[in-house]
DNA sequence: TTGAAAGCGGTACCAG
DNA sequence: CTGGTACCGCTTTCAA
């Protein structure tokens, strides 16, 4: 910068004005600066700038894993919102707490200046850094009720619980019900408790024999629909939930000649194109996975620019996609 | 960290020594160091000691879209192999190439200790920025036969090349080829020509009506092979190449009643566990895109702790999966 | 509108 | 093994 400043003849500071806003500075000043700048071939410091201006333009976003589309939804959502001014450090937690927690303190080491996380149950200390750092943080992946600072979504359990309410309203009595490993996965927990709930709400004794973990991908919905048929009485539904599970269920349908929903409704969640091209297509619930992400980077530049405190909780609710297989 | 170091009873440089090599200090200073910091809350400041130390632990990765899965492969194996050690901050380019050069100076801005590419193609400004910038930079998505520092991957024009001759060698003739549109992509580029390569190996003249490109998605597949249905004559195979293109023909065929391989065989790129689960499984490309992102951060790592100068040109090759659709 | 001086919070380098 | 002293490259603050 010293450089481009002494071929303009100018100060640092003013390169360093000129830059940041051309409007405090001269027509011929500026246009000095920027053929001094093309000249020398200056490519900004952000690092020297965020440590003298004590604020970064990095927000992080920890998620669960990288490989799966349905985070990549939400990432996108915020890098839209937040445009070019802001960067965006991803890491993943492999869906582990302390993975979580070992994500936020490289976060809070290289000062952040917002943090959107997926999960919704954190380590303590995880907790306590992110209410210590004095930024603005954003929980997705579940609506919680006390979030750490904000938090945007949409309830697991109702959705789930609508879904099962939706298969009793069509007379399904006897539902099977399969998500991934509740165990440190709080949205398979909550979407568990939803499907309970909605059970006991229409008198529906549980059949703890038709509620079954998985493994994420298509094999895991695939053999979780065979070990429900294999029940007698069988299941005259089954809702899958989380991942492709639904999806791999009904591809093992059509491969064994299960007619859907005659010998068996199927119903899944996390909709995309996929639920909409199989034969027939799924029923399922449609989470605003991309909006989450926009809205939480919407936020994060009002918080960041404007100070306006937003509202803490924000419901983005979900939706029934009803097709053919129920 | 001068509050750590006064609570300790030692200097900040010893405290800076304690963090980045404990055994560098003696045990009895290391356990006060360690109790200032809990009692502290210490959180160290990267910004300032990347400054200080002229390097950061940032590695920057610019992909076309974030939303898309084959890239979030291929950014998990970076981060696997990269460890907690350095951070990943991502871009994406939106496709295009400009966006990649925004993308680029964002990062160099930031200082990234090394960047990954997933285009082979770059606009002038941004081949120069990154030959001057003196990082390591690793392109992925095309092996180029001349890279700005270092290329891992695979070459998509024999890929195409291959998957085209298996067809031909099983005696189908007239070849559907669907690909996204080619212009700013080099990859569908390259697998075009290797089409076009292997036909006329093959001394099969070319039909322009049989050569489409679609938009992605499951619906762009169903609507080529709907295309390439209608022309008369039928093509007796399609090789749809790119995103899940392939897989919305298999589904679309599915629902119209076309026999596949009978009516029309169908071949696949971009292999992943879809491919295999739905009627008839489709045989495709499978692409190495984990280990292309795990190499890459492999490589990364000897670059900027060994500076082994490790070969520039990485060819991980590809395969093709035989299932039962062709 | 522009400039000079004093940091931001660490690390490099050298001395003890 | 530990400490002192310059900086890293930019922004803040205040003065001109």
């Amino acid at each position: 910068m010293a450089e481009v400043a002494a071929l303009a003849g100018v100060s640092t500071m003013t390169v360093s004005r000129a830059l940041r806003d051309p409007s405090t500075v001269t027509d011929g000043t500026m246009r000095r600066i920027r053929s001094a700048i093309d000249a020398t071939g200056y490519v900004p410091n952000r690092i020297a700038g965020s440590l003298a201006s004590r604020r970064s333009n990095i927000v992080g976003v920890i998620v669960p894993s990288l490989r799966n589309s349905l985070f990549a939804e939400t990432i996108q959502g915020i890098a839209d919102a937040l445009g070019s001014a802001y960067d965006l450090m991803i890491a993943n937690s492999g869906y582990s707490l302390p993975g979580e927690e070992t994500a936020i303190r490289a976060f809070l080491a290289q000062r952040v200046c917002g943090i959107v996380l997926h999960n919704a149950r954190h380590t303590r200390e995880s907790t306590d850094l992110l209410r210590e750092a004095g930024i603005p943080c954003i929980e997705t992946g579940n609506l919680v009720s006390r979030p750490i600072d904000m938090t945007i979504g949409f309830s697991n359990r109702e959705a789930a619980r609508a879904m099962t309410a939706h298969l009793v309203a069509r007379h399904y009595r006897r539902i099977g019900f399969v998500s991934l490993p509740v165990r440190e996965n709080d949205r398979a927990a909550e979407r568990r408790a939803g499907y309970l709930a909605a059970l006991a709400e229409a008198g529906i004794e549980v059949d703890p024999s038709l509620v079954l973990e998985s493994p994420p991908g298509l094999r895991g919905g695939a053999e979780a629909l065979v070990t429900l048929m294999a029940l007698s009485p069988r299941p005259e539904a089954a809702f899958l939930t989380g991942d492709v599970l639904a999806v791999g269920a009904l591809l093992e349908a059509n491969r064994r000649g299960w007619s859907v929903p005659g010998d068996i409704a199927i119903a899944g969640s996390d909709d995309n194109e996929l639920h909409s091209q199989v034969s027939p297509p799924l029923t399922s619930l449609r989470f605003p996975r991309y909006e989450i992400g926009r809205l939480a980077g919407v936020m994060l530049l009002e918080r960041l620019q404007g100070n306006t405190r937003a509202p803490a909780i924000v419901d983005l609710g979900f939706e029934i996609v009803e097709r053919a297989s129920v």
